[in-house]
DNA sequence: TCGTCTTAGCTATTGACAGTAGCCAGCAGG
DNA sequence: CCTGCTGGCTACTGTCAATAGCTAAGACGA
């Protein structure tokens, strides 16, 4: 029998394009399987099982989410820097969904890669705060806000709650543009 | 052998209780009827299966959270109508982790039962919307807003995303203040 | 070219899970 | 008392993740 030729990332990318398929089946170590012409067990050559490819889409999903969000941000200041990478931050979750949901798992404590990756995202974050004149405890309440509405919004965006019949990307721009302008006055507080 | 007396109400209610357990393991048929005293497949006398119970878990948490809402709201007006209302959204949801994370759930098209509970949420939310002077497509834009914003933060403070050393209260009550400022000033736009 | 070693992929199996089939005993109503 | 209903049971299937152990593909050195 011809081998396969697999490797762990390209076991990890098959996974990733499976979960952010349009119709979003429960990622399941068969179909992954099947969807690389090979038997369920086989995958245990290259990846620790399904925890351990779990993880591995969390890390490279969050390096992929702070690289977005960093280069959206890329030659803008203060607000348009927020409104831009937040613009950026909804398209990629739209686009990615399984990937998306992966970022939010927070990392096992002591897993360092995991860690460092969600680090990413918050130092990027920090950054587009210090643009606003936000540092410290004030940087902090931004980012978790800002943080929520994203999340929130998104979230709820992609299991189909926002049934009313009004659109979207004006509710969304709506929300930023109020959030921005919220956190624009923290600074001086 | 003695009938252990279950109906769909015990069932279901008991259900309610395993999801929103601290530990929250992952709801299991097994794990509910070892709680009830009863082997697996007795469940099924009572209930139609996994998804019915989650469907019925959903339709009540959804009530119970428009319950919530609307008596936090009770004899409030404005935006102290939305602080009361959100607060106890935040501690409903932080203390029924299983039944809040039910109520995001979209209800399947034709659930009459379940469109029902949902409308219920919405229509709680848009009463207190009137009270700062929306309608229409702007009190759309509010209720989305703010379930985004509720949503995101109960959501990432489940999952313990909150990682950074710094008041987690402060953090919100800022974010809910900077919003219900948003939300009042978009009356006369 | 041949021999050897590593290892990728296989079959077979286990154990947890949802769900179904079919049995039997508790109990209610005549 | 007896008859029918039904709640709970055992026994089973199929799907899933995961493990054990086999075999052959292929790399590498002599």
């Amino acid at each position: 029998m011809a081998r396969a030729g697999l490797t762990n990332i390209i076991v990890v990318e098959a996974a990733e394009r499976l979960i952010d398929e349009p119709d979003a089946t429960p990622l399941t170590l068969a179909a992954l399987a099947g969807r690389l012409g090979v038997k369920q067990p086989s995958l245990y050559k290259h990846i620790g099982g399904m925890d351990d490819l779990c993880r591995s889409i969390a890390v490279r999903a969050k390096l992929e989410l702070a690289d977005v969000m960093a280069r959206a941000a890329v030659g803008k200041a203060g607000g348009d820097a927020i409104t831009s990478m937040s613009l950026n931050y909804r398209k990629w979750a739209a686009t990615h969904p399984g990937r998306y949901a992966a970022t939010v798992r927070a990392p096992v404590t002591g897993d360092a890669e995991d860690e460092a990756a969600t680090l990413e995202i918050t130092k990027v974050a920090f950054e587009i705060m210090s643009g606003l004149g936000l540092r410290g405890d004030d940087a902090v309440d931004a980012i978790r806000a800002l943080r929520a509405v994203l999340h929130g919004f998104v979230t709820l965006e992609a299991q189909g709650a926002f049934a009313l019949p009004a659109d979207i990307d004006r509710s969304f721009d709506r929300l930023l543009a109020g959030v921005i302008a919220s956190l624009a006055g923290w600074a001086n507080s």
